[in-house]
DNA sequence: GAGGTTAGTCTAAAAAATAGACTAAGTCCA
DNA sequence: TGGACTTAGTCTATTTTTTAGACTAACCTC
């Protein structure tokens, strides 16, 4: 099975890991939520080879995570911006980075600080249920497979227990 | 600047992408909350060349995100476990599967669904506010750097406005 | 002792990432 | 009119990483 059907497989991780998949994307992401949008902006900030830079902005643009728009004319010029599909990773990023502020700094020496403006407390956002709005965290969510239906495809990859 | 500099920066996730930015890490984080253990499972589940996974495994493992435990003697065999470290990516991939569900699947052809125990109801979890308890979005944080402080390193990937 | 199980390692080939020079198309300055 | 600057890339050769697939170790069962 080759990198493509991987990531055509009738799960989410896999279709978003042909998105974000690799070294930088994660990176690149984070910068554009911090208000990035030019490439040599991102090259500077990441350190990251322009040509992988290209690479990747064009990636982000096929699956419709970021788009093209010119800033100015004579010479035109391109930035990039998040598309709604790409707003809509705000929350793997913020989670992402909280796990990063818990693991590897002091939480006085935290190098980012997240404000909630409506409230205006400093926060590392929780996860909860949208229905009993309780948090949630790995015990209390049952996972299981779609049942098979005729005309979809098989689930293949679903929990498993040992024993 | 190498990989391994930047994988050293003042940024929570430029230290989360030396564990899990490549093609497969994701995957088997998610694979390890779908119960996953074993080696070959892993290896089967997922197509991923058992080199690759080896190595991915090890890198896990030297990140404290999974350890190695013995589940049989004579031949003595292992399988992995994440630690708490490991437990805590929990909102990371329940996002990034959020996202990938609603961008790659019909809402009546999710692969996997997700029960919430305490109230029964299938849920995709959403981000809200730890203090105030209302829904958190990319618009609803302000960011901004730490202050510069003697004795910490300076913070470079600040947020960043054009014009 | 033949065949099976599990968790890997080994090797050569293919693919991807990298550093750094270069290009295009305009600006602004003198 | 020419030189230096800006921005968003491309090009090329080299290095690093990933990959496929055969192989190994150590013990089991028949």
């Amino acid at each position: 099975m080759s990198w493509e059907d991987v990531t055509q497989q009738q799960c989410p991780i896999a279709r978003a890991s042909a998105v974000l998949g690799d070294r930088w994307s994660l990176l690149i992401l984070s910068d554009f939520f911090l208000g990035v949008r030019r490439f040599d902006d991102f090259q500077e900030r990441l350190n990251i080879p322009r040509t992988t830079l290209a690479n990747r902005l064009k990636r982000l643009q096929d699956h419709d995570v970021i788009y093209k728009r010119a800033y100015q004319g004579q010479p035109i010029r391109y930035e990039y911006r998040l598309t709604q599909k790409g707003r809509d990773l705000f929350p793997v990023i913020t989670t992402l980075a909280s796990w990063g502020d818990r693991y590897y700094f002091n939480e006085s020496e935290l190098p980012i600080l997240r404000q909630h403006k409506l409230c205006g407390h400093d926060i590392q956002p929780v996860l909860t249920c949208p229905e009993c709005h309780e948090p949630v965290d790995a015990d209390s969510i049952a996972v299981r497979k779609r049942p098979e239906k005729p005309g979809l495809p098989t689930v293949k990859r679903g929990p498993i227990v040992y024993q």
